[in-house]
DNA sequence: GATATTAATGACTAAATAGTCATTAACTTC
DNA sequence: GAAGTTAATGACTATTTAGTCATTAATATC
């Protein structure tokens, strides 16, 4: 009783099947996450999905990967413009980057995935931190030290600045993901944070 | 078979098998956790847990019921001192309150079962949302309604400003519960966030 | 069109483990 | 000190489920 083959499904296995589990394991998590479920939910067989992956646990690395590649483009567009001064570029872009981010459900899922498969998976999570939340602070750390050689910022800048630019963002992420039943005005917690923030370092040192 | 009993036991054993789950949860995630584990490192046997809890979910109820139960105590010191201003009460003791968190391993622990279970478990975290988050969030607001109400503060604080007040514990707690492996100068984060904060909160309206 | 290769199936197995229960030692009561 | 109650044990079972594999249909190759 095998079955009918569409030629083109072929290259698209693996995707289908790890778009399949990240829906499972956003839902159930990745420890109460059945095979089955992944399997029926793709629309294949059990046995075809250890054919593109080895086992339960590289799906879970390879869902996590996929899905942060399709993420990383937001951390690439924050790229400094060297054109634009520090501070409108905190003032304007980044904000709106920020404030998008909380809305986004893949964002989100991605999210709380994470946080989730944090005790027994830390190597995924160290991953994350690697590409995404390193990055991110290099940026930061390069637009405030921009600021400074420029005069738009004081000379003597905390060095915990670019976490306290991060913040506003994590901490509406992780709020969302946490505790999606008290929805908050995430886009007026950035937006007040970055004008704290810029009156901040306004000070002249 | 049967075993020796010390009298003075029984009145112990639920917390000691509490201890000993909160301990294997946090190191294993609940899932991962056996029951074995659990009355293996409390000593006792397999049978005896049954005696004193329905099942291992409500096993991890009660983990989390009775952790919180002991950090409670830190909302209920939040209570604002009303001889105090509430500019120095925010520069003071709170900042302090809020360094100690971070620092406290028992905090990180709960931390990390909550984050974790969250998905498969969402009325823990409601109850943890219920019993410290939204008691924090409303000692903030009290806080900040009497600064505006003996002109501290301007009369337009934005409604975001007790979650800005919250952000900085919530994120240094959140971080050092993801990142143990990077660890901040948390204390810097909050002094600085607070400074900031309160700057903020200088502008006459 | 015959042979070889590969995608796909799903019944099966081997292991793990939550929860049970018959049994007994320790304690209590009278 | 006898009878009754309770704390405690751990071998056992019933279930669940990750991963395997013999089998077959669809392609590819020649």
């Amino acid at each position: 009783m095998p079955k009918k083959r569409n030629p083109r499904m072929k290259a698209i296995r693996p995707q289908q099947l790890i778009d399949a589990a990240f829906e499972v394991f956003v839902e159930k998590g990745y420890e109460a996450a059945r095979i089955d479920d992944v399997t029926r939910r793709a629309g294949v067989s059990k046995g075809l999905l250890y054919r593109y992956f080895e086992s339960k646990e590289a799906l879970l690395k390879s869902v996590v990967r996929s899905t942060l590649e399709q993420q990383l483009n937001s951390a690439d567009a924050l790229e400094a413009d060297p054109k634009e001064s520090a501070r409108a570029l905190m003032a304007g872009p980044l904000v709106q980057l920020f404030q998008s981010l909380p809305k986004n459900k893949t964002t989100i899922a991605l999210n709380a995935l994470l946080l989730a498969e944090n005790v027994r998976h830390p190597d995924i999570v160290s991953f994350y931190w690697e590409h995404e939340i390193k990055r991110v602070l290099d940026v930061f750390s390069g637009l405030i030290d921009r600021g400074v050689e420029q005069g738009e910022f004081p000379k003597d800048v905390s060095p915990v600045m670019p976490y306290l630019v991060l913040a506003p963002v994590f901490f509406s992420v992780t709020w969302t993901t946490l505790y999606p039943d008290q929805p908050i005005d995430t886009d007026a917690v950035i937006e007040t944070h970055m004008e704290m923030l810029l009156k901040y370092l306004d000070t002249p040192s």
